[in-house]
DNA sequence: AGACAAAATGACAGCGCTACCATTTCGGCC
DNA sequence: GGCCGAAATGGTAGCGCTGTCATTTTGTCT
């Protein structure tokens, strides 16, 4: 329909520079400094604001500065309004950089998640985020994309940050990778699951207990043609967890998924739940019931029964995993298991700060029964 | 005067290790370390391992132990190797924040964002978190929560990290923000809206115009009794441009919204919408359609409707804002203007680091006819 | 007023690395 | 072999800040 805009410029632009032998030649043009070359919008030098300046202009030594601007040590009141002054005057920002490589202690903490694919992560990262902010540290994050040896890498490059503590999600990692995080000195938070061996601090919830769950769920209510949807779990491996879980108990009743759907790379999960759906539905295989590997799979599984009259659950029970917020809101609340995702992420954030011993923390899950079972 | 300072072990043996001394005496009662104190299971002391270390190992000087570890600069192969395998072999992290102090110019990116709610913002971080990594650089986050004063707390606080480059989401800013964005010295790009006058780079869409467009687009339709559904638009400054937009074309059409709902904080915005739909036909103010401030609203109105049998579009009409994917596999598709979220990611992050002059880019937007108009 | 502890302040050596030299070694080539 | 430019390497100031320690300035009691 409509597409106004101006120009539409593409991506195609070149990447400033790239990691690998750049130099060597000695051509090299445009030595890419431009960097903090601006401010101070009087006619004045245009030298970055240091902490000497500050002092300069306050009339006091660096240390004092320091001690006012870190709030810390004594000052008398006099000389601390006195320098304020002058840092405000000067617009001064202070150099963390600098701070962090004297003080051998940064206010930085790593973050390393799969991925910011539906809300489940960015809720996590909203509860770690308050306890970091309050605390006065900033987050560095990488996003691994299920993939073991970015992760490996990301969590490499987050740590020549020097950071204070690192967050990373899961148990399951490259053995360099937990080389370095047990090496590296700081406090090592692992989220979202304990099914493990965690490095040092563990909290999360148990995926296999949530699959074991769900299955004595959809057992109690008497399905027992049940099927599964779920996309690539190779690289999920809680997923794959809840799924080992849930069929562990269908075994131990003497029963089996009677049939499966899985969707290696689907855009969305939800599609794929949808497509999923759809595909075993034509298969016949008088299913009763569908196990999701999560709730954005289930949404799609829904969707697809609403738009072809499939009454949920007499039809079809589906059942999830998560507990987004946006299943307690569709005609039919999901079924699914909740966790609380922003609880954890605070409990993590506060107990790698809190410099307590290593633990493990079960955060529990809590079994939503809604609409479609 | 006396001479302070410590004592500098000059050239005169070469002394164990560390210049501190802190070493060396077997007592040690445990001087504050705690900061890098583990590590290395076996005996060894545990200091952690810096490019002098390496250097030595190696047998080589500093300077070309950096040389090779940053691939720059000419080293014989044989004398690269043999440092790759001494740093290998001490488990060397080289220290980033050493390095970013002593060249000036650092691999951080600084990103502030208002939310990360929805999966908007998540999704335009994916984009230009592809670029920044691609390019080895490193995300700061914050996130501002739409207050803007917040907002420009974190932006302070990102910059004493002395980031590369910044990007922010949106043009409003408190004159503090905006003044530190143009003295820091470095790019800046400012994302999602093109509404207002920009600091430096501009990506983002016309928030005027898409709702310009949702209002053409019902009137094209014949929907004239047109309602309002929105969280608050106080905070969500490019959802009340939105708005504007929109109730600008009613208004050059001699129309008005028939009525609205605003819900100032809700838990999710999926339930205001779905809350806020509910009130409004309550009313009876016999609506034949409603304008939403985004997807998630929409999404909500719309379960409101399957579960209360309310035919849309027949009975109602349904428009939102933001083409999120799921809007695409409810039962009837939604009618939405969608936005190239992740090509924005890319495209901001690209022109912050291409050096390039400042600009303005519109990615446009898209408008989706769903089945819910 | 003198004595003494406590508060306030300043001086300066690093933190680990990189940029910029200076110096040494290497490869052709007469 | 001797010469010379280029490649390879080492030495060493800082980068801006903090921690330590020395010094000076209070304030409080006798």
């Amino acid at each position: 329909m409509k597409k106004p805009g101006r120009k539409k410029e593409n991506t195609a632009l070149p990447p400033p520079r790239s990691l690998k032998g750049k130099k060597g030649s000695a051509a090299e043009a445009t030595p890419v400094p431009s960097f903090q070359a601006v401010s101070a919008a009087n006619g004045d030098r245009t030298r970055v604001v240091t902490i000497t300046d500050v002092a300069q202009r306050a009339g006091v030594g660096e240390s004092t500065v320091s001690r006012v601007l870190r709030n810390h040590g004594s000052v008398s009141q006099a000389t601390r309004s006195k320098i304020l002054k002058a840092a405000d005057e000067l617009n001064y920002v202070p150099n963390r950089i600098a701070g962090t490589l004297a003080s051998m202690s940064s206010k930085l903490i790593g973050i390393v998640v799969p991925s910011v694919g539906n809300t489940v992560v960015p809720e996590v990262l909203a509860g770690v985020n308050t306890v970091l902010e309050a605390a006065g540290f900033q987050p560095v994050i990488g996003v691994s994309n299920y993939d073991a040896l970015r992760e490996e890498a990301l969590i490499e490059s987050i740590l020549s940050w020097r950071p204070s503590g690192i967050l990373v999600a899961g148990l399951e990692h490259t053995d360099r990778a937990r080389a370095m995080l047990r090496g590296c000195g700081v406090r090592v938070v692992e989220l979202l699951d304990i099914d493990g061996e965690g490095i040092d601090i563990v909290v999360g919830s148990s995926q296999r207990m949530a699959g074991r769950a769900s299955a004595e769920h959809l057992l109690a209510h008497s399905y027992r043609r049940i099927g599964y949807v779920g996309h690539d779990i190779r690289g999920d491996i809680r997923a794959g967890k809840r799924l080992e879980g849930f069929r562990a108990v269908l075994h131990e009743n003497g029963l089996n998924f009677v049939d499966q759907e899985f969707h290696p790379s689907m855009a969305s999960s939800v599609e794929a739940g949808r497509v999923g759906v759809a595909r075993l539905l034509k298969r016949q295989s008088g299913l009763d019931a569908i196990y999701f590997s999560n709730d954005d799979l289930a949404l799609g599984g829904y969707f697809h029964c609403l738009e072809h009259d499939i009454s949920v659950p007499r039809d079809l029970a589906l059942f999830g995993y998560n507990g987004l917020e946006i299943t307690r809101l569709t005609p039919q609340p999901l079924s699914t298991i909740r966790t609380p995702r922003v609880a954890m992420g605070k409990v993590g954030a506060n107990l790698l700060l809190s410099g307590g011993p290593s633990t493990i923390v079960d955060v529990g899950f809590e079994l939503v029964v809604g609409a479609t079972t």
